[in-house]
DNA sequence: CTGTTAGCGCTTTCAC
DNA sequence: GTGAAAGCGCTAACAG
C-alpha cells in the first residue's frame, strides 16, 4: 500500500520502465508499443502518438540487451587500435567516430595491446559473443597474428592503415596510403636537394607499412644512381627516443663519414632526429637535412618545420567506414582494397 | 542430408552455437554449462572439464546481449569525450582503458561534441538502454548542461578533469587537480623572473578548470603588489590559432607598452603565443616569457621547451576509475571529490 | 552436485 | 491496424 504510492501508473513493479509498462499505460498490445517505437508504418499515426506520449511520460527507453538478443544487431562497431597517445590513431579514431554515429552506431575501443595475460584473446570472445556488428583495426601490433584473429571472429573486418601481406591480402577489406610512392617520392627530393650520403631509421622491420616506405625509398635512390648504403640503417621502435639515439650514433663522427640526410621512417622518428642534431650544433638543413613521415599536426609547426609525406588521414579513415557499412549490407560483396595516394610537403628541415 | 553433414555434431540449427547445443553435446543441463563456464563452484571439476572441452570444440561462446538482458550487467564504461585529437583527452583515455580492461571492463566511447541533430540526446538513451554499468566524463563542451544530462541517466558516473559548479558540486563523484594552485605557481614563477607586465591567453569563459586557473594566476599576481592589467586579457578558444591572434594583438606594440610575459591558459594556445613571438622575431625568454599549463608530450621537446604546469593525469585517471568502481559497488557510498596537486616545470620559456 | 523451470524485455510471425 | 503468443540465449531460483 505504501509502496504503491511510488509507482509511476500502469507498473507494478520495479526496475526501468518496460515496453509492457507502457503498453498497459497505453491501453495497447506491446507489439504496438514496440512498432510505435520504431515508427512501424502500419501503426496508425493517432495511437502511435499517443503511444509515444505514454512513452516519454514514463521515461520509457528500449532495453538494447533484449533488442540485440532478438534482431542480432547491436549498432556498435568495434575499433581496435593501438595506443591512443599516437595522435595517428587518436585522429582515425575521431573520424571514425563521428562517421559512426551519423550512421547510428557507437564505437567500442578495443586494444590490440597485448598487455600480458591473454587480455587479447578474451576481447576477441567478447566479438565472437555477438557484442558488435563490424571491425575496424587500426594497425598497431606487428606481425599479422592480429589482422589473423579478428578475421578469424567472422565479423565485417575492415583493416586501416595497414598492408595486409600473406595469405590474407586477397582476402581482408582494407584501406591504405601508398607507402611505396611515399618513400619515393622522400628520396627523390632529398637526391634532387643534393643529399647522396643518406641514413635511414627506421621502425620494426616486420612491419608490412614501414618495409613499403623504406622499399620505395631505397629503390628510388638506386634509380637515381646513389643506392642506399646499408651501414647507414637502423632499426627499432617506433619513438622519438629511439630516434635520439639512433641519430646520434650515425652522426657523431667525422664530418666527412656524416650523412648529408635523414630519412625518419615516422615523424615521431624524425623528430627524435632533429633533437638529436641539436645537441650535437648540426643546422638543419645547413648541416643536415631531415624528412619525415606522416605530417602530424606538430610536423608543420614553426619550430620543427619538418619535411614529410601527408597521408589524406580523413579521407581514408572515411573511406573505411563506407568500406565496412557496404560489407555489413553484403558480405559477399567483392574484397575492397584501397590505396591513397600521398602528398610531399616540402618544409624547412630540407629547405635549401 | 546433404546439408546436416555441415551441422557440427549435437546442433540441428543454423546461427551461432548456443549453450543449449554444448549441454546436448556434453550430455548434460544447460544450467551446467551455464555454471561450468563462469568457473561456478558447484559443478564439479570432471563435469566441468568435460564441458570446457567441448564448448571449445564447437567454437561455443557466451551471447552477451542474453547474458546482459538476466545479469543487467554489461561489463562496459562509457567514456563520454571531447575530440581525441586533444591529446589531454587521448592520454585520459588510454589510461582509463587500460584500467577498465584489467578489471574486465570493455569502453563504449562516446562523443559529446553536440554535431547537431541531438545526436548526444540519443546516446543518453543509449545509456539508459541498459549499454553500460557505469559513466566516466572527461570535460569538453563548456557549461555544465552535459554533466546535467549525465547525472540524469542515473548511472554511476565520475567526472574526470573538470570543475563542476553550481547545484551539483555537491553530488557528483569526480576528480581534478588543483587549477588554483597552478596558476598561482605560473604568476609566482613570472614575478620572480621579474615580469611584471603581463597579459594572458585564455580559453572561454564559462569553463570552470580554465576560471580557476586564471583566478589563482591573478590572486598570486595581486598578492605579489603587481595585479593583472585586465586591457591584456584575451578569451577565446583553445586553439594555437587563436593563441597566435591574440599575442599578435598583444605584443605587435612598441617595446615599452609591450608585455614582459604571456600566460596562455593551456599549452596550445601558449604555442601559439610562441608561434606569434617567431613571427614578430621576438626572442623567447629574451623579449618575452611564456607560459602555459598541462604540460602536453610536446611542451618538453627541445624545440619548444616550455615552461607550464603538469597534472598528474595518470594518477587522476586511474583514481576516476577507482572511484568509479567504488561506486558502481556502493551506489550509496559518500561523496568523492578528489583533487590532485600540481606541478610547475620550469623550462627555457622562462629561464633567465 | 545437477536438472527443471521460469523468466529477463524485446521483436516478430501469425491470426483476426 | 492491432493483439496474442512464441522465443532469442542466457541466468537463477528451486527442487531433488
Amino acid at each position: 500500500m505504501s509502496d504503491s504510492a511510488v509507482i509511476p501508473p500502469g507498473r507494478d513493479h520495479d526496475g526501468p520502465v518496460t515496453g509492457y509498462d507502457v503498453a498497459r499505460a497505453a491501453g495497447v498490445s506491446q507489439s504496438t508499443v514496440s512498432r510505435a517505437l520504431r515508427g512501424d508504418a502500419r501503426v496508425v499515426a493517432q495511437t502511435r502518438e499517443h503511444v509515444l506520449q505514454v512513452a516519454r511520460e514514463l521515461g520509457y527507453v528500449v532495453n538494447q540487451s533484449a533488442r540485440s538478443l532478438i534482431t542480432r544487431r547491436t549498432c556498435t562497431i568495434a575499433i581496435v587500435s593501438g595506443d591512443l597517445r599516437n595522435p595517428a590513431y587518436s585522429l582515425l579514431i575521431q573520424v571514425l567516430q563521428e562517421q559512426f554515429h551519423a550512421r547510428d552506431h557507437r564505437v567500442l575501443l578495443l586494444s590490440d595491446h597485448d598487455e600480458g595475460a591473454g587480455r587479447f584473446e578474451r576481447d576477441l570472445d567478447s566479438l565472437r559473443g555477438g557484442l558488435v556488428d563490424g571491425i575496424v583495426h587500426i594497425s598497431a601490433r606487428t606481425g599479422s597474428s592480429a589482422v589473423a584473429d579478428l578475421v578469424g571472429v567472422g565479423l565485417p573486418l575492415v583493416v586501416l592503415n595497414r598492408d595486409v601481406e600473406g595469405r590474407l591480402a586477397r582476402v581482408v577489406d582494407r584501406v591504405t596510403s601508398d607507402n611505396l610512392t611515399g618513400g619515393r617520392l622522400l628520396a627523390a627530393h632529398l637526391h634532387e636537394r643534393g643529399a647522396r650520403r643518406i641514413a635511414v631509421v627506421g621502425g620494426p622491420a616486420d612491419n608490412p607499412s614501414l618495409r613499403r616506405r623504406a622499399r620505395g625509398f631505397a629503390r628510388e635512390l638506386a634509380r637515381l644512381g646513389s643506392p642506399l648504403d646499408p651501414s647507414l640503417i637502423r632499426r627499432g621502435t617506433v619513438t622519438s627516443a629511439f630516434g635520439v639515439s639512433a641519430a646520434l650514433e650515425l652522426l657523431d663522427v667525422p664530418a666527412a663519414r656524416r650523412p648529408e640526410a635523414v630519412f625518419g621512417e615516422t615523424d615521431y622518428i624524425a623528430l627524435g632526429v632533429l633533437e638529436a642534431a641539436a645537441q650535437l650544433g648540426l643546422r638543419v638543413p645547413g648541416d643536415l637535412q631531415v624528412v619525415g613521415y606522416n605530417d602530424l599536426e606538430w610536423a608543420g609547426w614553426t619550430m620543427i618545420d619538418l619535411t614529410t609525406v601527408r597521408q589524406p588521414m580523413r579521407e581514408m579513415a572515411q573511406a573505411a567506414g563506407d568500406a565496412l557499412f557496404a560489407r555489413m549490407a553484403d558480405p559477399h560483396a567483392p574484397q575492397v582494397v584501397r590505396n591513397f595516394g600521398v602528398e610531399l610537403v616540402e618544409r624547412g628541415s630540407t629547405r635549401s
